[in-house]
RNA sequence: GCGGUUGUAGUUCAGUGGUAGAAUGUGGGAUUGUGGAUCCCAAGACGCGAGUUCGAUUCUCGCCUCCCGCU
């Protein structure tokens, strides 16, 4: 599946930084070149070994590779630079090994972009794959083979680097919403215990590289909505002065106020130089509020995966494809929207192929309208207007 | 034409002398660091007629229907 008949426009080719003029400085990998006068919002640029981005921006989740029923010509074409692969999964399959005798994920997947990894913690939450942990590392099966494997931080570190993304993020340790305040404790606990070792690791194998060829590594921080808990953690991590700071272990359940009050805390602790990322987090609304407040970096499987279920981003809200009223409509998904979904396809034709699960760019519409989104907020953040572009996306956005 | 068999939700099947349950489908909803899912809610049915009975979707009879066999 492929939209590449859609001829990129001059601004978006120009966006995409080719290798040869990857090779500037990274004294600064994180510049803020703006900031609201109104709200913590900020425009900054990203450096990384494989270019720079500027932020805030989205992720989409390219889990094994490959960002589902997008290729990589559809990901430029849609102007995404960044996505994210997830270390543990493509090790399941092999495709660490794979990927090193490529020379990592950017030749393999062919993503003239960045590329950042997420280390397999958040599978700790998934009982098929995950079995038990302890403060050496975590057991997981292995669904494919059946066997058993025991992943350390240094061995998480080690299979990232094998992937050679750009930025890595630290096994962490996830606590679910539902869990008591004392098991959430025991995983900032551990997740700190981790952060130190991953770190340590993570730059020893490095230490032979030039700066500009290296790996940036992320620590994240857990506490579930316990302010103390996460005082903690994002205390333990900022001694260990790592190249970016992750907010973990939201979009579990919580409400909005109990996870803006901590992404307002974390804002606060977290050194004003250091790109701050919230993890998981793709909802349309929930992404432009947390850039108030100061996130740069999201990431979030829902704009892929709720695609393919049918749920589709408009400007003026959630849109169900499937509803029976949607049957017949000639209707595009999002008559505000520009990409080539909207362009040449009706509702009706997108529900009809959706009952037979047909792929007909439902996923790139998602991440066209996210994209889109986004670097609109980017640009009021520069013109100053970005709180009113806030307010007047609520008001339209019904659910 | 005769004999047997069958008839319960849109569909495929449970079940009971005190008016019925599932699966699937349908209509809503959920979905947030992806194993190409899963979960929640709702609506929806005893072929027709007569008899026995306090009461029949259930038992009896007739009709119709499904399928099988015989002529």
């Amino acid at each position: 599946m492929s939209f590449t008949i859609i001829a990129l426009d001059k601004k978006t080719k120009e966006n995409f930084a080719k290798p040869e003029e990857m090779q500037n400085s990274h004294k600064e990998i994180f510049k803020i070149i703006e900031k609201s006068k109104f709200s913590k919002a900020r425009v900054g640029i990203l450096s990384t070994k494989s270019g720079k981005v500027e932020t805030p921006f989205f992720m989409p989740v390219a889990t094994r590779g490959v960002v589902k029923s997008l290729s990589s010509e559809d990901l430029q074409e849609i102007g995404i630079k960044t996505v994210i692969s997830n270390a543990l999964i493509l090790y399941l399959r092999n495709g660490s090994e794979i990927i090193k005798k490529f020379g990592g994920i950017r030749n393999f997947m062919n993503h003239k972009g960045i590329n950042f990894t997420d280390s397999g913690g958040f599978q700790m939450y998934s009982p098929r794959i995950y079995i038990k942990s302890n403060d050496k590392g975590v057991h997981f099966k292995n669904p494919i083979s059946g066997e058993k494997l025991f992943i350390t931080p240094e061995k998480d570190m080690e299979i990232q680097l094998d992937i050679n993304s750009d930025v890595a993020m630290c096994l962490d340790t996830m606590p679910m919403y539902n869990h008591s305040k004392e098991e959430i404790a025991e995983a900032v606990r551990k997740t700190s215990l981790w952060a130190e070792r991953c770190k340590k690791h993570h730059d020893e194998l490095q230490k032979d590289l030039p700066e500009k060829n290296r790996q940036m590594l992320f620590g994240i921080i857990q506490g579930g909505i316990y302010e103390d808990l996460r005082k903690k953690s994002a205390e333990d991590l900022i001694k260990l002065n790592f190249d970016g700071y992750s907010i973990g272990g939201f979009g579990l359940g919580e409400t909005r106020e109990e996870e803006f009050k901590i992404v307002e805390q974390m804002k606060k602790l977290i050194p004003k130089d250091k790109p701050i990322y919230l993890m998981g987090i793709g909802d349309p609304l929930e992404i432009l509020k947390s850039i108030s407040y100061g996130i740069d970096i999201f990431d979030s499987r829902m704009p892929t995966q709720n695609a393919r279920r049918g749920m589709l981003f408009t400007s003026e809200g959630k849109l169900r494809i499937m509803k029976k009223e949607y049957e017949f409509s000639k209707e595009p998904l999002d008559k505000n929207c520009n990409c080539f979904v909207c362009k040449n396809y009706s509702r009706a034709f997108i529900r009809y192929q959706l009952t037979n699960d047909e792929a007909v760019g439902k996923t790139f519409h998602n991440i066209y309208f996210l994209q889109k989104l986004i670097e609109t907020a980017r640009e009021k953040i520069k013109e100053g207007k970005f709180e009113s572009f806030l307010g007047e996306c609520e008001k339209n956005w019904k659910e």
